[in-house]
RNA sequence: GCGCCUGUAGCUCAGUUGGAUAGAGCAACUGCCUUCUAAGCAGUAAGUCGCAUGUUCGAAUCAUGCCAGGCGCACCA
C-alpha cells in the first residue's frame, strides 16, 4: 500500500523534473492527526533547498501530476509549509479488505528480504543450569524476530551455540560429583566443604539424584564413591569430565524442554563448543590467525590484535597453560557461520555481554569478512515484581527465579506477550501480578479476547445460518462506519508494521500494533453490532471481523501468542 | 577512571529513523450489561521529553558537555 503510493510520488516527481539527476527518496508517513489525511510527504520540502524553490510551489507541482490518478486517491491537499497530506478513497480502502480474507495466513508476508540468508544465534545459555528469566526474554526475542524475518521474506536459521567444553563443565563435573558423594554417604563429604566456585543450585541435587537413578549404582557410581577428595575436587580427573559430560547433556535436555513449553521454541542447529575444538576448528582458526601475524606472543600466552580493530586492548586467545580461551573458540564458532555464506548474522546476547562485542566484531574484520553482516541484539535485563515489591534474585545463592517458574505461573503466552511489549533495549519490569490477571488490565488477554470474541460472533452468525461469505457476495460500500473504515485502515497497514519490525529488528512494533488494533476492535464492538437484522449488512460486516480476524492471529503467531477461539 | 544501555504523565512504556498541537496502557475520578463474551466500552484529569549549549526552515529524535540509574571492564565462561 504505501509503496505503490510512494512509487506513484516518484513517477510524478521525475515526471516534473526530468533533468534533475539526483532526486531525493520520496518519504512516505501517516501524519498523526487524522485530519491530515492518510499519508503525508515532505517531499517538496526536500526538493525545495535543492531546486531553490518555494516549497508550496512545488507541492501544487506534484498534486497536478497525482490528480491525473484520479482512482486512488480522494483528496491531496498542500499544508504547513509544504506537506502534501493525501486521503485514499473510502472504496480503495474497503476493496482491501478482499485481499486480506483470499490470501488469509499469508496476509502480512512480505518480500523484504528477498530470500536473503539469516543465521539468528539465541538463548545460547551455558548447560551449567536452568534458563533464569533473563534467557527467558532473549529467547522471546530471537524467536519472535525469527517469525518475523521470515514472514518478511528472509530465510531463516535459529541457533542455539552451546558451551559445553571448558572449564566450566568440569566445574558442573565436581559439583555434580560432591553431590552425588553426598547423596549415597552423607558422612563421605562431612570434613570437605563443598567448593566455592562450584554451582550451588539446589538442580545440582536433582541432577545427582537423576544420575544415580539412571546408573542404577552401577560402575561408574562406584567409582565416583572410591575417589579420593583430591581427585574429587580435580578439574583434571578423568571422571570430572565424565561426569560433566552427563550433566551437562542432562541439563541441556532440560533446557530444550523449557523452551519447547515457551511457546514451541525449536532451534534449526544446536552448535557445539566441544566439537568444534574436537574437529580442530578452533586450532585451526588460531593457526591461520598467526599466520597473518594477527597474533602475537608475550608472557607466555598468545594474543589477537584486536585493538588495531577497535577493541580497547588485545585479548588473549591461548593461556599460558595451553589451553584456549572461551574467545577463541567464539572466533571459530563465527568464522564458521560466516563461511557458510549466511547474508546476515545476527547474535542476540544478554547486555552483561555487551563488552564483548569488539573483539568478536574486530575477529570478523581480521578475517576479512564484512562486519555489516554481524548484528548483535543486546537484551536487557529483566526484573520481576511481585505485589510491587521487586522479587529480589541473586544467583550466588542458587536463588534465582527460573524461566520455567514463570511460565508455570503465569503461563506461556503471558510470559512471551510481557518479554515483546517493549523494546529489547530496553530495562524491563516484569510484573508477575499483572501477567496473571485476566482482565483488560492485562494487555495480553486483551488482544486474545478480541479473537476470542471474533470467534465468537463467527458462531453465533453460523448459528443463524450466516457463514463468512465470498467477496462476490459482500457488499462493501455498506461499511460505513468511521469505525470500520479505521480498523480497515489498521488492518492494512500490517503487512508494513511485519516489514519495519524485521527491517528494524523489533519486534515489540508487533504487539504495538496488536494493541492498536485491539483498541479500536472493542471500541467498534461495543457501538456497533455485527449481526444485525439486515442480511446484507450482517455479511458485510462478518467480512470485516473475518479480515480483522485474519490479521490477530497473524500478528499473534508472530509473537508465538496463541489466538484462542473462547475465552 | 573507561565503555555500553537507559532517562518522556503518579507508575509501566511507545514515539514510524529530523516533521505538523508529544501518545498509549495502568492507577485516579464519572458514567454504561433485558442486545454477537463487561476478560468490554465511553468520558475527565495528568508533561520543563533528565539538564545545558549547538546543528537548521523544524529536535523527544542528531552533536558536544554535564547529572542520575543499570550493566560491563580476566590468561572466567
Amino acid at each position: 500500500m504505501k509503496r505503490t503510493i510512494t512509487e506513484t510520488l516518484d513517477a510524478a516527481v521525475r515526471n516534473i523534473f526530468p533533468g534533475e539527476a539526483v532526486l531525493p527518496p520520496v518519504f512516505l508517513e501517516k501524519p498523526r492527526n487524522k485530519d491530515h489525511g492518510d499519508y503525508a510527504t515532505n517531499i517538496a520540502m526536500t526538493l525545495a533547498s535543492q531546486l531553490k524553490k518555494n516549497p508550496r510551489e512545488i507541492a501544487a507541482m506534484i498534486i497536478d501530476q497525482l490528480g491525473k490518478d484520479g482512482a486512488v486517491f480522494k483528496n491531496v491537499g498542500i499544508a504547513g509549509p509544504g506537506f502534501i497530506n493525501m486521503s485514499l478513497s473510502d472504496e480503495y480502502w474497503r476493496n482491501m479488505l478482499i485481499d486480506i480474507n483470499k490470501r488469509g495466513k499469508a496476509y502480512g508476508q512480505g518480500a523484504l528480504g528477498r530470500g536473503e540468508t539469516v543465521n539468528i544465534e539465541f538463548v545460547s545459555a551455558n548447560p551449567t543450569g536452568p534458563l533464569h528469566v533473563g534467557h527467558g526474554r532473549g529467547a522471546a526475542v530471537g524467536d519472535a524476530l525469527a517469525r518475523v524475518m521470515a514472514a518478511a521474506g528472509y530465510s531463516v536459521t535459529r541457533e542455539y551455540y552451546v558451551n559445553d567444553a571448558g572449564s566450566q563443565i568440569r566445574n558442573l563435573g565436581i559439583s555434580v560429583n560432591y553431590r552425588i558423594r553426598e547423596a549415597k554417604d552423607p558422612g563421605l563429604v562431612k570434613e570437605v566443604e563443598f567448593p566455592e566456585s562450584g554451582y550451588h543450585g539446589e538442580y545440582i541435587k536433582e541432577v545427582a539424584a537423576k544420575l544415580i537413578a539412571d546408573s542404577g549404582n552401577g560402575p561408574l557410581i562406584s567409582e565416583i564413591m572410591g575417589l579420593s577428595h583430591e581427585d574429587c575436587l580435580d578439574p583434571g580427573h578423568e571422571l570430572t569430565s565424565k561426569t560433566g559430560d552427563l550433566a551437562q547433556s542432562l541439563l541441556l535436555g532440560r533446557i530444550s524442554d523449557t523452551l519447547k513449553d515457551f511457546g514451541g521454541i525449536n532451534f534449526d542447529i544446536w552448535s557445539s563448543e566441544q566439537g568444534l575444538h574436537a574437529e580442530g576448528k578452533v586450532g585451526d582458526t588460531i593457526e591461520e590467525f598467526r599466520n597473518k601475524g594477527l597474533i602475537y606472543d608475550k608472557d607466555g600466552a598468545s594474543w589477537f590484535r584486536s585493538s588495531d580493530f577497535g577493541d580497547e586492548k588485545d585479548r588473549v586467545v591461548v593461556k599460558d597453560d595451553g589451553t584456549l580461551t572461551y574467545l577463541a573458540a567464539d572466533i571459530a564458532y563465527h568464522k564458521e557461520k560466516l563461511e557458510k555464506k549466511y547474508d546476515h548474522i545476527i547474535d542476540v546476547w544478554g547486555a552483561d555481554h555487551h563488552g564483548y562485542i569488539p573483539r568478536v566484531r574486530g575477529a570478523i574484520e581480521a578475517m576479512g569478512f564484512d562486519p555489516e553482516k554481524f548484528k548483535v541484539l543486546l537484551v536487557q535485563m529483566v526484573s520481576l515484581t511481585r505485589e510491587g515489591k521487586p522479587v529480589v534474585m541473586s544467583k550466588r545463592s542458587g536463588n534465582f527465579v527460573t524461566l520455567k517458574e514463570v511460565v508455570d505461573e503465569v503461563g506461556s503466552d503471558a510470559a512471551r506477550y510481557f518479554f515483546l511489549m517493549r523494546r529489547y533495549d530496553s530495562h524491563f519490569e516484569f510484573d508477575l501480578d499483572l501477567a496473571k490477571k485476566a482482565t483488560s488490565d492485562n494487555p495480553v488477554f486483551y488482544v486474545q479476547y478480541m479473537h476470542a470474541r471474533i470467534c465468537s460472533i463467527i458462531r453465533n452468525a453460523a448459528e443463524e445460518g450466516i457463514e463468512p461469505p465470498a467477496p462476490e457476495d459482500v457488499a462493501l460500500e455498506l461499511l460505513r462506519e468511521k469505525e470500520e473504515l479505521e480498523i480497515i485502515k489498521i488492518l492494512v497497514s500490517f503487512p508494513e508494521i511485519v516489514e519495519g519490525s524485521a527491517s528494524a529488528m523489533e519486534p515489540h512494533r508487533i504487539a504495538f500494533f496488536l494493541q492498536d488494533l485491539a483498541i479500536a476492535f472493542h471500541s467498534y464492538y461495543n457501538k456497533t453490532r455485527v449481526l444485525v437484522d439486515d442480511l446484507r449488512l450482517s455479511k458485510a460486516r462478518l467480512y470485516l471481523v473475518c479480515a480483522a480476524k485474519i490479521i490477530v492471529s497473524n500478528a499473534l503467531g508472530l509473537l508465538g501468542v496463541k489466538a484462542p477461539e473462547k475465552m
